[in-house]
DNA sequence: CTCACTTAGTTCACCCAATAAACTAACGTG
DNA sequence: CACGTTAGTTTATTGGGTGAACTAAGTGAG
């Protein structure tokens, strides 16, 4: 209804669907007919056969009744959170998982195998038919987060997976028959830290410091749409020069990993998604120097891109939002050289919420639907 | 017809009307209502329909006879373009020129004016009053170019023109009746060269280097959307550090100006807009290690820009393009300490074709009828 | 030259989705 | 318990698109 082949005539009518679901998602049960056709400027007749229609396709379901303003008590809306589904397959190296996410946002379901690199395919594989088994008929779209560069479509590269231009969108539609988008695990984290923060900034910077690092911008809580693109693979970017720079595992000097990667300023101990207790202990031992020296070279990385997106936040994510307001500090200093010193003002450690996968739902639901959740959904 | 209110039902015939004058401006006059039937998929019915509209709103005319493709000679199909006008209104820091471009692209009026800091706004006023005396009822939109940050409707900042948060959009809405779009100069610039390069990057960053140094990132031969913005402004970011820093006209040291920029590059006496013949001069008896360090400070900012927005095209422009395939070069080996070249491929220096003007017309062409003029109008 | 075929473009009856207005339904209040 | 208010549905109308029949004007085979 929302999706497929566009006949002309109907866009019009997809619009103003999508313009109803949105409303009715925003306002977390408590829209009417009568509140959408006030919002959106559609008379009440239109406002009603439009939920009419979500209503039949099962996206919507009536609630109770509204207490009275005065008249007759609206009948409430919301999404029918028992029956559509997204999935959100989350590739890693040695494991993945299958989250099936109601149009709520709830989580429906989640299963999580692991693979060692040969048998990864064939894992995976057996992974999302077991799902599409389960819950194929209540599929509406999927999206798989992974660490790599993707297009949406294709996986361009992906070194922890061992993958190079693998269509996978197109292999996974053939298995679910749903749309399938590839979304790159830092822009996923992306989306999901904005929701979790309930932010409402317009373009946004967000940087992930773990193993590796990863910067991802979005706009009005998407990635920016275009051609194939490998947006945001600045680990390799080098940031020190002269005597100062070290050697990176990449085989160049200065890299922007080789001085503000988590292994680098904590040390090789350093294991992404590592025990709290380890990681403040890691932390507690850390060598000043190095973790100056990293916020040194994450501030010139700062410096810049704050200058050129001018972005309303920039957020550091990953093990470094865990570095405390200390280093956040170190980091903003060397922005401060600029005359105009808002890009400082705008720097903040993630906030540690939802998980990244409900960023790559959100992305298929926008996809798919044309929708998105707000953040009171996850509040 | 194209703009003003939306009331509901007629969003879609503008969507239409929208596509039927694009294909007739990308067809340069070699359209007919039979091809935009075939293109858009509507009926021909509807293309008639389409059509004649466009040409009671004097958007269109009608041509001469196609050649036969084995039946009746269609009629071709052109923009009008000898009623609507977009104006232009160049600012610059002692002088402004008001451009009236006909829809096919052409130029239909040019005029100029000077005046001193404390003259300058009367100036300006007298200026659009003159213009819009003349073609008041022809015009369709208007832009204004200028040396300064911009969200499109105030004026942030412009050091040159001495405002700040300046509404300037709303006043010459008032006098001119038609909508206004403010535009900084570098992004109408990176808009112009596209066109006049025939480029079809999705993706693309433009660096202006004289006098200042500036950046515009387009997507699809736009600028990116959102709240107001300084986008761009990366002339005082630091990117020499250590001795090797000189001091900047800012006051600090280090900066991408200070050591990048035209005059710092070229000497003192460069000036923006000078005589080719001098500049020449200029360039031949440049500093061999200025430029170099140029070079250098430019390549550090290419390389992490290219690797953070993976543009399909860098393109430098301004005096930096005159320097020579020699001074590329240099820029590109900066950029080659990631693993992956493809930022120095990307790496051009601009074409000098048509003024920048004609980007801040194609920015109010887009914002006031959705359409766009490509490469072939200005071959 | 003529007739069949092709392509361009218009006319007209019909359909879909939105509107406006009249209607029913349900609630609070004087 | 009548009355005003708000929610929501029903129904005639309108705008813009479709499909089919139509006219117009060309090519090419015989």
């Amino acid at each position: 209804m929302l999706h497929g082949d566009v006949d002309g005539q109907t866009a019009m009518r997809r619009a103003n669907l999508r313009r109803a679901l949105q409303l009715i998602l925003d306002a977390e049960g408590e829209e009417t007919r009568a509140g959408i056709a006030r919002a959106t400027g559609l008379t009440a007749a239109t406002a009603s056969s439009l939920v009419a229609e979500l209503i039949e396709n099962r996206l919507v379901v009536d609630g109770a009744r509204a207490a009275s303003t005065g008249g007759k008590r609206a009948t409430t809306l919301d999404v029918d959170p028992a029956h559509h589904l997204l999935l959100v397959l989350v590739l890693r190296r040695a494991d993945a998982d299958a989250a099936l996410v109601a149009l709520d946002g709830t989580a429906a379901h989640r299963e999580g195998i692991a693979y060692t690199p040969a048998g990864r395919d064939a894992a995976i594989r057996d992974l999302v038919e077991r799902v599409s088994e389960r819950f194929g008929p209540r599929l509406l779209a999927a999206s798989v987060q992974l660490p790599g560069a993707t297009d949406g479509r294709i996986v361009l590269e992906s070194v922890l997976l061992g993958w190079k231009d693998h269509p996978l969108a197109e292999q996974l539609e053939a298995a679910l028959q749903v749309p399938v988008l590839l979304v790159n695990d830092v822009d996923a984290e992306a989306v999901a830290e904005q929701i979790a923060h309930r932010s409402d900034a317009i373009r946004r910077l967000f940087l992930h410091i773990g193993d590796g690092i990863g910067a991802a911008i979005t706009v009005d809580g998407e990635l920016t749409p275009g051609a194939p693109a490998r947006v945001g693979e600045i680990g390799h970017v080098q940031v020190v020069f002269g005597d100062e720079a070290v050697a990176c595992r990449c085989g160049q000097r200065g890299c922007l990993e080789s001085a503000a990667s988590a292994p680098a300023m904590l040390g090789e101990d350093f294991r992404e998604g590592m025990d709290p207790d380890a990681f403040a202990g890691l932390v507690a031992r850390a060598d000043p120097g190095r973790l100056a020296h990293g916020a040194v070279a994450l501030g010139r990385v700062v410096q810049l891109l704050g200058a050129m997106l001018d972005p309303d936040e920039i957020v550091i994510g990953g093990a470094a939002a865990g570095l405390g307001e200390d280093f956040l500090e170190r980091v903003r200093a060397e922005t401060r050289h600029a005359p105009r010193g808002t890009v400082a003002a705008s720097l903040r450690a993630a906030t540690p919420g939802i998980g990244a996968h409900v960023g790559a739902a959100q992305l298929a639901l926008i996809s798919a639907l044309g929708v998105r959740w707000n953040a009171e959904r996850f509040a």
